[in-house]
DNA sequence: TGTACATCAGTGAACGCGCGTTCACTGATGTAC
DNA sequence: TGTACATCAGTGAACGCGCGTTCACTGATGTAC
């Protein structure tokens, strides 16, 4: 009640505190009906109070919408950082492997979260070019660059070469400058490739897709990983299921 | 006005026509708007007819949904037909690349339509469990299959083994068997890795999400089919870019 | 060929609903002296 | 420590809107005799 330090104060604190009671309201509502079923209305009937009230902490529906997305985004990848750190002197394909599988397990434990950050833009919904949300998307990523960046140091990366990887190269490196890092393009290269084919799995399983075909698609999931490591080069740890 | 033909009355013929011209209006206010987005008030509106009208065709809002899903399924699927079937006497690499290149044109082509049919479930939506939308879905999946199975005719598909493939083709043989089609299960096995892997690609690239790292996803789907390929065991032929 | 009846496409009005957002307000919390 | 004032969280009512769906109807099209 009368605690020290003197920058937060009581009002802010509260303030964040009500903030989070709303985001956290309007995710069960996303959970429930799906980001583009979110009501401001809904929500606030939630918390127990009037619609106006919300507009003291978001200026609009999209606002609310993009801090969700931009919290999706982040536990996506804090969730994929964890699982690839838990063991940081496991060798690289395990530590792949871990964060590949937190990656899927996430999007199939929060589906509606997985849609509302991966699934079709929500219609009338413009994300801020370079808001929170991009960065954070961004932030997945780079979770996964950072293992793709130790296995290139330790010289096991396989990167193809030829006329089509060529072709690819330049864009890569644009970007790469731009971002500061001091990686070859084919890396890069390396890890879009890698991530398609792990989301599309992911996408295929966490929106139905397999479901007639294929009741449960974790065999499926392992048949692809060990592919994928291998692919990579990286088969020659000791990669096993995690 | 007075056609010889008995069976297609003149009021069958007209009522045709207008279940195509609704549906083409409710197609165009998609490519707009979303799925989500779609109302029946503005597809009356649009063809000059009351809203009411619209249920002397469809039974509801859902109903004309999944039409329109089903409509979006038998387009794609029959894209990839005709581009497979363009040479059926080319070797089956060329034939999978014209598909697959076909498959990641359509996405591109129609975003709003990609997302209707595999884009996250819209909400307030359920799709009828074994109605025309399971079974348009399933045709583009054996499109592919098609070319798979001929694979496999000539030995050159490589099917991995090792426990985790054992564990997954259980499943798979017992659809098979279901749906009466004579192959090994491990064929269905290596089709959907090689679907998964380029859905990946194309849904990341038709949602936006490769836009901020690379501008122009081509070489990159380049790079992956040739990768795909060679990994089927199908880089034996002469396959070159489409 | 002409008449009586059945079918059915489409209308217009209404139902009850939920939506995002604005606005003038009240009352509590915080700040300066 | 006490008072005067500014800030700001939250209210309640209203705005204007669009939604899916139902219902009793009218008038044209088709059918049977």
């Amino acid at each position: 009640m009368s605690s020290g330090t003197r920058p937060p104060t009581r009002r802010a604190r509260l303030r964040a505190q009500t903030s989070d009671e709303i985001k956290a309201a309007a995710l069960a509502q996303i959970r429930r009906v799906g980001g583009a079923g979110l009501s401001l209305r809904a929500v606030a009937a939630d918390l127990g109070m009037s619609p106006a009230g919300l507009y003291r902490y978001y200026d609009s529906r999209d606002d609310l919408l993009t801090a969700l997305i931009a919290d999706g985004f982040n536990a996506l990848a804090e969730t994929v950082e964890a699982a690839r750190d838990r063991d940081r002197d496991a060798d690289v394909a395990d530590r792949l492997l871990a964060a590949s599988t937190a990656y899927r397990r996430w999007a199939l434990e929060h589906r509606q979260e997985f849609g509302l950050i991966y699934g079709d833009p929500i219609p009338g919904y413009a994300a801020p070019e370079e808001g929170p949300t991009s960065l954070a998307s961004r932030r997945v990523g780079a979770a996964f660059l950072a293992l793709f960046a130790e296995a290139w140091r330790q010289g096991r990366l396989r990167v193809p070469d030829g006329p089509d990887q060529a072709a690819l190269e330049p864009a890569l490196a644009a970007y790469l400058a731009d971002a500061g890092e001091e990686l070859p393009a084919g890396v890069l290269a390396v890890l879009l490739a890698a991530w398609a084919r792990l989301h599309g799995l992911v996408v295929l399983e966490a929106f139905g897709h397999f479901h007639a075909i294929l009741p449960d698609a974790e065999p499926l999931f392992a048949v692809t990983m060990r592919a994928l490591l291998a692919d990579l080069g990286l088969d020659r740890g000791s990669a096993r299921t995690a």
